[in-house]
RNA sequence: GGUCCCAUCGUCUAGCGGCCUAGGACGCUGGCCUCUCACGCCGGAAACACGGGUUCGAUCCCCGUUGGGACCA
């Protein structure tokens, strides 16, 4: 293969969605299995609805995922010249004409059209036009071939073939200067050579015109590759109905931008059996031939499991980092108020197992950062009993005079307890449980009390004891 | 409506004419482990849309039907 230059071209127009962050990694993904340069390019040219803020957010959610890029961002409301001057080439060269008609105008001729049951194409009404109207300002048209076929080469679904007759002639210049998408995006990605134009499958049915654009224009096509959409549970395109589809949202809910990438690669692309890839073994393997031609349904439960997957593989040192600011940002560690590190890093240890996302983690952290906890009512009365009391009240004794107060300990008294009084673990460790993190789910209760160390440990105990003690 | 695309378990997919009584993964489910919940381990149910061809032989090739999607308006 020759250069490889591809490009990621979002509209600034919202979020930075979950479709677009796939076709932006499998562009990614190509230009770096072939050494190739990856290029980023702001498609801004809609003024109203594109922001400053949109730009932002896609940048950072590139930056959170890893897809860095070599040359970028192009704006192409920095480009206009460059539009202008491929637009009075093409009027010069007869191959595109100035059209005065009015959006109106066009509106009734079509309903018209198609009223006497012809095909709802532009007239070329304005083709032959000799002066300019007086009082109105021209759109260009290109001036499209009537014969034939255009035929698309896809990396992915082979020959697609169009005939040239249902193309009309679109207009590339709009009458207030600015360019067309169709156009607009042939002149970039032209001018910035790029060798395969990899994007979605919606695209496929605009790709006739362009080729018919590279043509006038003088220019050999690039390849390219339509990449089948992702649906949404309901089988339609993807979209914010079906909840959660803007990269930000999996970051805040606790997902790891390693499993996201490894999800979304896998939608649409395949190696085998295999379902974990590690960056590097994706820019390895990734390739077009691999890529299927089906839209794919986007699967939250798989993504979750990867996600898990992710969090037992990743280093316990980024996971305290992540969960502190996790807590910075509700305010639940204040400022100079942060928790030990190497506690934090104990904490994390006994709960990654069990977290399916970062935000799950959290939530089982919460009873070991806060002085306070709240006993869920259900657990409490099923489990602080006036039977427990007892266990609990020779518990806290014994633990009292632990000195390592680690987990073979900690056990041990367990095991004395459990001996001498010839009860079940069960009917000692659930009462604790629940005195200590307010409800019947943890991890081992060993490892719980160890980290949560004697004195939290013993107040707790003792905390039950005293609910118990009022209740009866 | 016109044009184009697509079609293997619920979902993501392997399969590129015989290796398929169709493989893997998520999810679901039975069991084991067990101080709870998970994790983990072992097992299970679950698909080639339909109809014609081509061929000694079709999940795989061709045609049609059906269904879904996208684009244009």
């Amino acid at each position: 293969m020759g250069i490889v230059r591809v490009r990621f071209a979002p509209s600034p127009t919202g979020a930075l969605h979950i479709g677009g962050v796939r076709t932006a990694l499998f562009n990614w993904l190509f230009a770096r299995h072939h050494k190739g340069t990856f290029i980023l390019r702001i498609e801004d040219t809609d003024r109203s609805r594109s922001t400053e803020e949109s730009i932002r957010i896609i940048l950072e959610g590139m930056k959170w995922l890893g897809l860095d890029w070599d040359e970028g961002p192009y704006r192409q409301t920095d480009r206009m010249e460059i539009y202008r001057e491929h637009v009075d080439r093409l009027l010069k060269e007869g191959k595109a004409y100035y059209c005065y008609c009015t959006p109106e105008e066009l509106e009734a001729r079509r309903k018209q059209a198609l009223a006497a049951g012809r095909p709802p194409k532009y007239d070329r009404k304005c083709l032959g036009l000799k002066d300019p109207l007086a009082g109105r300002k021209p759109a260009v048209r290109f001036l499209s071939s009537d014969e034939g076929q255009t035929v698309v080469r896809d990396l992915i679904r082979g020959a697609v073939s169009f005939d040239n007759k249902q193309l009309d002639d679109l207009i590339i210049l709009r009458s207030d200067g600015v360019p067309t998408y169709n156009f607009a995006v042939v002149v970039d990605d032209v001018t910035m050579k790029i060798s395969h134009v990899i994007r979605g499958d919606d695209h496929l049915n605009n790709t006739p015109r362009q080729i018919q654009l590279y043509r006038a224009l003088g220019y050999e096509p690039p390849e390219f590759a339509h990449l089948p959409m992702i649906l949404g549970p309901d089988k339609t395109k993807l979209s914010k109905r079906h909840g959660a589809t803007a990269v930000t949202e999996y970051e805040d809910m606790g997902y790891l931008p390693e499993a996201l990438v490894n999800y979304l690669a896998r939608l649409g692309w395949s190696a085998g059996d295999q379902e974990i890839f590690s960056r590097d073994e994706l820019i390895e393997k990734f390739n077009l031939e691999n890529v299927g031609k089906a839209a794919a349904v986007f699967n939250p439960e798989k993504l979750l499991w990867l996600n898990h997957h992710y969090i037992q593989q990743a280093e316990t040192e980024r996971l305290a980092d992540l969960l502190l600011s996790l807590f910075k940002k509700d305010g639940t560690v204040r400022p100079g108020g942060e928790p030990d590190r190497e506690w934090l890093k104990k904490l994390v240890g006994i709960l990654k197992e069990r977290s399916h996302t970062l935000l799950e983690m959290k939530q089982s952290a919460l009873p070991f950062i806060l002085d306070e906890i709240k006993i869920d009512e259900k657990a409490g009365a099923k489990h602080l009993t006036l039977d427990a009391a007892g266990l609990l009240q020779e518990l806290a004794g014994r633990l009292k005079t632990i000195d390592p107060f680690v987990h073979a300990e900690i056990e041990k008294v367990f095991n004395t307890i459990v001996q001498e009084r010839g009860v079940k673990l069960g009917k000692i460790a659930q009462p604790v449980r629940v005195a200590l993190i307010g409800g019947t789910v943890s991890p081992g209760i060993y490892e719980v009390i160890e980290v949560m160390g004697k004195d939290k440990t013993l107040n707790r105990i003792e905390a039950a004891l005293r609910l118990i003690g009022a209740r009866s």
